[in-house]
DNA sequence: ATGAAAGCGCTAACAG
DNA sequence: CTGTTAGCGCTTTCAT
């Protein structure tokens, strides 16, 4: 009979914990007891040696499954972001990988592309997976989504976004100042006339930098002609292009632009380049984030500088503070930005 | 008592087949045979429609941990990439992703970093977390690492690389048709002295790139000069800059490089820049993979592009056959390469 | 200090 | 067609 085959997982059946404590002639119950570092005071010393020489040599690796089943953990923490091909969040979840990977927790990854009813559904496969927690830079500014999804004591945090109420904990820059970094430096260089493109004002880093913008321009005793503001609906080269034409479009004068961040700065290079525009000569711009290769850009993008894989380690280890119980509450933690003046801001042409 | 501090995993104790059952008045089984697909037809389909009313009432959601501990199944696969911020592995993903996700399968996602430790580790790592199969981006020539830690009849594919022997299922880009493409298209400009800086020959990209140049150099009449040949410890842009001085320390001349991929090709660019060399003026010089944002470089970079997110998305196709228990054997698939003609060539300074 | 036994949530073999 | 039973691999009372 032998050859009929059989549902071949492929493996050839693990050893488990019941091998180990045959082995070592002892009770399961002891073996794990003796298995677990918090267990281990329970058994005499000598038995536990015994055990862990066995696992060591059966080569036993416990099967967390079976473990989460018992403790309700799983291990697992949810990462959910725009879209790991942007850069940006490709470095962030390497931060949060780094810091829990090292706690022994293991990260499920997944994208929305910015899809609200992606975004629910995979927080909900999540959710489904036993996940302890999540980790989440998608969230937009008012979070219901989120909560009604999750409930309401799930742990969540927020990475580069943040809450308007600040109900959930947050890990992000703090975008009223990176803005302001971007206005001062180009009023030193002698623009007047700055136009700003924000992303989306359904996302905190789209509104907040568009209020500290405003905010700079006001204490800079510069008015802001309303027409030379515009949000886009997405952070993405296609939507910076659009607003960027529209505000060329608008006829209004301007001789820079403070984009929304550095894809968005992207496609406003673009749209000035099909308008006989130069960068920076006729008009200067600014981006957001210095993300991966923002110092290669032709021309090479002066932009406000955040610490991406800072962002992410420090959100994971909020996130492990509060699986390990702790108490976070509301806690937001803002880092510093930082202005990195390349070669696409110039002085003002007079 | 209440108030006692439980272990709180922050959820409000789930709802479970159980709750359906006693809801929709059956047994457990019962109700296992008609959530599932599979087993519906089993059961009456009166009770089958109370059963699912009764779930979706209760919003009941399967925990997949239990079922994956019963079924030796964890509708899991696991990704093995060097780094998700190198922009054409987080494509590569995405293409998985996106096949596997719509199967139902979650990806654990990892980085090595190249690190032949940190790789071991993390594919045990996936072992023990019960991964039904796993998709690498990392695997060496030599692929007795991945064999030696997964044992020999879990399911596995290769993407983006190749085993010497072919033993391992992947999909990957004829890697000796794209070096051809870098070299006709130099050629054809004129160039004669062409210098080749490789990958690491301990990976499939690096050796078969250099062995498809040597080929075609010698097809066409123009003999290699080994001190225009050299190889890199990494595809980095650290690496391409450190062999592309070294290239140009030795003093012989030449007009033109193919660098082992594109990130290779941003240091010899660097490293063209320090030694007072242009390009293309002075030096052309031709990437390989065609990363997002290499039309954006300084100059736009001429590179051999390959189709990322295919790559991943049939990778994942391929995964998904083994999983329904196909018998792809050692199959190869070779997507196509295309050169892109942009700015870091030019013809051959005479 | 250790063994015995129950059970996490689910599926599957077996009855009926 | 449906209920019963057992058990996946592990942890954790409860005894002893």
């Amino acid at each position: 009979m032998r050859g009929m085959s059989e549902p071949d997982t492929g493996a050839s059946r693990a050893v488990t914990l019941r091998d180990v404590a045959r082995l070592a002639g002892v009770h399961p119950g002891t073996a794990s007891r003796a298995l677990n570092e918090q267990t281990r005071p329970l058994v005499n010393e000598a038995t536990a040696r015994r055990v862990l020489e066995a696992a060591e040599q059966l080569r036993y690796r416990p099967n967390p499954i079976a473990r989460g089943l018992k403790t309700n953990r799983s291990h697992t923490v949810g990462v959910i972001v725009p879209d790991l091909m942007n850069p940006l969040f490709a470095a962030i979840v390497r931060g949060i990988e780094d810091r829990l990977d090292r706690a022994g927790y293991t990260l499920l990854i997944t994208n929305t592309d910015n899809d609200p009813d992606r975004e629910r559904i995979q927080f909900e496969a999540m959710l489904a997976r036993q996940v302890d927690g999540f980790i989440a830079a998608t969230a937009q500014r008012d979070h219901r989504l989120i909560t009604e999804v999750v409930g309401p004591d799930a742990k969540v945090v927020l990475v580069n976004r943040r809450a308007d109420d600040n109900a959930l904990p947050a890990v992000a820059v703090d975008d009223d100042r990176g803005a302001r970094l971007a206005v001062a430096h180009l009023i030193e260089l002698g623009h007047r006339r700055i136009a700003h493109l924000s992303g989306p004002h359904l996302l905190s880093t789209g509104l907040r930098r568009q209020q500290g913008f405003l905010a700079a321009m006001s204490e800079r005793g510069s008015d802001v002609d309303p027409k030379l503001l515009d949000s886009s609906h997405a952070f993405t080269e296609a939507e910076g292009a659009r607003v960027c034409r529209d505000l060329i479009g608008r006829g209004v004068p301007f001789t820079a632009i403070v984009a929304g961040n550095d894809l968005m700065a992207l496609g406003c290079l673009d749209a000035l380049d099909e308008a006989g525009l130069r960068c920076p000569q006729d008009v200067s711009v600014v981006g957001f984030n210095d993300i991966p290769f923002a110092d290669r850009f032709r021309p090479p993008l002066t932009t406000v500088h955040i610490p991406h894989y800072q962002i992410g380690a420090t959100g994971g280890d909020l996130m492990l503070d509060m699986l390990r119980g702790a108490d976070v509450g509301r806690r937001q933690i803002l880092l510093d930005p930082e202005l990195v003046v390349r070669e696409s801001t110039a002085p003002a042409a007079s």
